[in-house]
DNA sequence: TTGGGTAGTTATGTTACATAACTACTGGGT
DNA sequence: ACCCAGTAGTTATGTAACATAACTACCCAA
């Protein structure tokens, strides 16, 4: 009883566009994406709030604008990212004395705390990306990236 | 005379995140897309457009179903994708004896030739994403795009 | 023949961005 | 001291790239 399998999807060849890097990457980083998502679903974080408070923590008192900067994303998208954060109670949003149209970014005890878990949770993942993977592999794959990123 | 430089953009660590793949996969992808975003652009294609006549050159009598599943976009959206490509006149949604719900979708004369013409263009793109990396390099990234490719 | 499943389509929702315009404020030139 | 062009943050809105739901036409096996 042989499954007619006239047209399934496995037989769709895409050996053209294989030959591409960035085909390769955008299939990867789907992959990968994904997987960052469900990691970072359980602490309430997406990948940019990720990011985000990651910068928040390792620059205290940063400002939106140099965030948005940091991210490349535009300061009003910025605001978004630091109400979630805010609203969760992670970051506060500091006057800021010598410049009074800006804020200081804080990340609170409870956004350390969070921080730290997820970073742990995506220390994971990433490992997880890496499974098998020899360490001059990685560190060629981190180096082809970086020097993919610097052309732009 | 100094820059008061007390908040530039240049000053933001992003050095936690940077200890991860998938901040560096992020990064260079940005740059990538837009890269091949300019290089399609002449052609009147996007990267989902090119990549479906791709398939469509590579693939007689394709059918939306199976192109859906290769690209991982859902049914509906391959409707916009072949509108576009018919429009231009590159492809065509021919009926299917075998199957009346069905359409073959097979590339014309000229979707062939703005293909062979937009494939030069992505090589060359190609190249220049990966200029300056040894072919060991090389092999080592699409190796383990694939692997984590793989993993989804 | 009848009913559940599938192909393509349409209409619509969602999400992740960007753009434009606004208020409040800054800081240098005159 | 006073402009005024520029900047920080915000709000409102647009857009592009997806997914979801529901529809028609059709297939096929019981």
């Amino acid at each position: 009883m042989r499954k007619i399998a006239e047209h399934t999807e496995a037989d769709v060849s895409d050996a053209a566009l294989r030959q591409f890097v960035g085909y390769g990457m955008k299939r990867a980083f789907n992959v990968l994406q994904a997987d960052l998502a469900r990691t970072l679903e359980p602490f309430g974080l997406r990948m940019l709030t990720f990011s985000a408070l990651s910068m928040i923590v390792e620059n205290p008192s940063l400002r939106p604008s140099q965030l948005a900067g940091a991210l490349s994303v535009e300061r009003a998208n910025v605001v978004v990212y630091v109400d979630q954060l805010e609203q969760a109670g992670w970051v506060t949003r500091a006057p800021c004395p010598e410049d009074r149209r800006a804020y200081a970014l804080q990340c609170t005890i409870a956004g350390r705390q969070v921080y730290d878990k997820a970073v742990a949770a995506v220390r994971a993942h990433d490992r997880r990306m890496l499974d098998g993977m020899r360490e001059v592999e990685i560190a060629a794959v981190k180096k082809a990236l970086a020097r993919i990123e610097g052309l732009g």
